[in-house]
DNA sequence: ACTTACCGTAAGTCATGGCTTACCAAGAAT
DNA sequence: ATTCTTGGTAAGCCATGACTTACGGTAAGT
């Protein structure tokens, strides 16, 4: 739920992948793991970080579990971006007014 | 650059403490070093992520380097996250469609 | 000129974490 | 009831990467 974990949960290319299928839609974790080139328990243990970052969610579907995206994680990565954009933009403001000393 | 590169780089606890000391105005090397717990060569490593990144960029002050922000690392994040952000929120609404079938 | 401050790079150490195989549990199907 | 699918967890391996000390190089101060 932190951005700290969204963050470190998105930084590994093969999660991100995991985690951008699932944008697009609704999936079995075997239908995940075909889409990558790593074992089934390898996804299963990257779903398990994404769910601690609130980045996805899952639904019992009978005997397959069913992931899906979820906006929580997403939306406190967002939030602290923006916090940051808006700190980048300051620095750079005072910078244009410190040039004017000289 | 890439987004991908900024993910890697703000996930580290440390380097995203560098590079935000650095979204509050410029500093120099030994400066940012001061303010975290890690040695002055880490700090320099972490500089080398963030500046490839394009997190962060640097002018030589005498015999100090002056690190500052760089819009740059952070648009490209911010943008792919907007991106995702909007097939999330597509897919919820392929959800709520779906759901009408019951 | 010599010393001191500032900083980047090299080499080596060590922990973290991503991967695999093996195993186990639960639901579906026959 | 047994088999087959689906998937989470455990244990162990191994590479990546974050850190340290040591070194070299440039600019400023005296």
């Amino acid at each position: 739920m932190a951005y700290q974990e969204s963050l470190a949960a998105l930084a590994d290319p093969t999660r991100r992948a995991v985690y951008e299928a699932l944008v697009r839609g609704p999936k079995p974790v075997g239908g995940l793991a075909r889409g990558v080139d790593v074992s089934r328990p390898a996804v299963s243990q990257h779903l398990k970080v994404l769910r601690e970052a609130g980045l996805v969610g899952v639904k019992p579907k009978g005997a397959s579990n069913i992931y899906h995206a979820e906006k929580d994680g997403l939306v406190a990565l967002k939030r602290y971006l923006d916090g940051l954009w808006g700190d980048v933009l300051q620095a750079f403001a005072d910078e244009i007014e410190r040039e004017k000393d000289d």
